[in-house]
DNA sequence: GATTTTTAAGTAAACGCTTTCCCAGTTTTT
DNA sequence: AAAAACTGGGAAAGCGTTTACTTAAAAATC
């Protein structure tokens, strides 16, 4: 059987309160308590049960993640799993454990007042993935800190935090024109994909403000997929007037559009210029290496971890805003930037 | 104040020993009374406090994870997560949490000691990259059951569970030779890469058994990148009597090696067959599209889950030892599969 | 040296649930 | 009709900490 704290206070001759007070510390105890405290703490080879702590604290020290996991969950969507790390990382930092738990959208509401209910963790970070109005409608008054990852869809009281993806968008077109390339098009994903709409919007805000107007044939959306971003591609060059810089919506799309301009044996980067946002491992394999707006979401995981710690210190702390800041990380797929802008 | 069970108690006029038997059920209550409890718990909005249960019942009903994250975690290695997503299955079912922990291998064995001293959680699953000798040290005689991720590479007494990395060798040789291919290669990682190694290994068992002889300037080892993979393919190309397939020991090193293939004019699959293990998300979008072994990493996730799951139960399971099956998903860089065998 | 302040350590209640044991009432057995 | 068995429900003892309150001793103040 475990020593108990019992135990160690008969050993060292004490109360077990004391022992308590030495273990945490901020106390005035004599060194010389201390010592025998210490001592018989290692003789017994005590450690403090976490169960007992949890409930006599009233709390355990962790935060749950939600969030919709399935097969598949790593290959397709690497970015869930960093933010992960990231929140690991900010939480391990502290002392917290990160819990996980997968669960379907539907289900979310009800698995959700479980955990506020039953006290299951001191916070809960919600990926936006699960959310919606009844969940929103269900946490309002709940007494758990929570944050959710990612923009929800809907005014509701959440405190969020999310990429920014029209600043992204943004800084491609910048980063384009600062290049030297002069007329762009954008190849999307669908119309639902907020991702893409939202790293649009920042690319036509940028050109509005110099003034370059895109003719409405070199604005494409489809699939978020490799074939989709070839046909979309090949629209493209079939009109009258050929742009001399893609930017695709993400790195599968972007697949597809070099396979599409290859092809058709126009080359990268000179004739035609092609930027991407994200960076999977495939970015800096293919030929020619992809230029990319880099999105750190691991360090979105740590904003994320580093909020909830706070909401669950000063929990009125109300609708938080943050966004991580996209990186340009330069490849082959562009033409070298020149002074000129 | 959130309700407590006594509340619920008194309101249904019972004892609360009775309210805890109506919701943990499996005790003699009368229909009843059953009723009375229900309905004052939806009354109150009751919910059991879950940090006084885990400290009652001596259990946390949750899982604890132990790995390396660090960034770029799930870029790099999309198997971990999903190994996690897999755990997370398996124990979400069972109504298990999981609990994900960061760690080093140098800090493991103290941290692992702590969880195992504190009661931190019920089970643990340790993944094979954060163990030592030291750690195998540390566990021998703890209490709490745990399983390890991946086949240890020094004798311990821990129960294990791996991928069959051999028996994908064999999966694949014996595949191309089906297929018609008479003369393989084989392109590696570095030496210390245990998985390449085991997955030649099960690769040259076959074509023992078939009397197939691998000239040794077919069997290539380097980096798990696709530079290595272009280098080490061209090299083969030198060599004066060349195979007809190539199996590649990772997705990475099977890009290089189609670039190299196409850069020399050889036609895949028709003159020389390509073939590798996983299944990232860009072997299905190459040109072609690569025939791969197919390891089910989040199968094997769920299995790791099921193991931890029954040790708990059992803690006296011994040493058992699981394997996940590989699968062949048939693409476009080999031949079809023909009668002859 | 008497009073107040500070410091060190102990007492005991609380945290909310589970579970064993026991009792009273009811049903079944003989 | 008495004994035995069964059923439904309550009392209370944990589970191992933390922490507010208390006390005794030591130090500081006058």
């Amino acid at each position: 059987m475990a020593a108990t704290i019992r135990d160690v206070a008969n050993l060292a001759g004490t109360s077990i309160a004391t022992v308590s007070k030495v273990i945490n510390g901020s106390y005035s105890i004599s060194q010389k308590t201390i010592d025998k405290v210490h001592w018989a703490m290692e003789e017994l080879n005590y450690h403090p049960n976490l169960r007992a702590r949890n409930f006599a604290r009233q709390s355990t020290r962790q935060v749950l993640f939600l969030t919709t996991l399935g097969e598949n969950a790593g290959f397709s969507n690497p970015h869930m799993f960093e933010i992960m790390a990231g929140l690991e990382r900010a939480l391990g930092n502290k002392g917290y454990l990160l819990g996980v738990k997968s669960i379907l959208p539907e289900e979310a509401p009800d698995f959700v007042k479980e955990v506020f209910e039953s006290k299951m963790a001191d916070g809960v970070v919600i990926h936006a993935s699960i959310i919606s109005r009844k969940l929103d409608e269900m946490i309002r008054y709940k007494e758990i800190p929570h944050i959710v990852l990612g923009l929800p869809d809907f005014a509701s009281h959440f405190c969020w935090l999310d990429i920014d993806n029209k600043l992204a968008g943004e800084m491609a077109a910048n980063y384009l024109l600062q290049c030297g390339y002069q007329s762009l098009a954008f190849v999307g994903g669908t119309d639902e994909d907020k991702i893409s709409a939202h790293r649009l919007e920042g690319v036509l805000s940028v050109l509005k403000e110099y003034d370059v107007i895109v003719p409405r044939y070199h604005l494409k959306y489809g699939e978020s997929d490799c074939d989709s971003g070839f046909q979309m591609t090949e629209q493209i060059l079939e009109s009258h007037n050929l742009p001399d810089a893609i930017i695709c919506a993400n790195n599968y799309i972007a697949y597809g559009c070099v396979n599409a301009l290859k092809e058709h044996g126009i080359r990268i980067p000179e004739d035609m210029g092609v930027l991407t946002f994200d960076d999977y491992p495939f970015s800096r394999i293919l030929k020619p290496k992809l230029t990319v707006i880099n999105i750190d979401v691991y360090d979105m995981g740590i904003q994320a971890g580093k909020l909830i710690l706070n909401k669950m210190k000063k929990p009125n702390l109300q609708i938080q805003f943050y966004c991580t800041l996209p990186l340009v990380t330069e490849r082959e797929s562009t033409r070298k930037q020149n002074g000129g802008h």
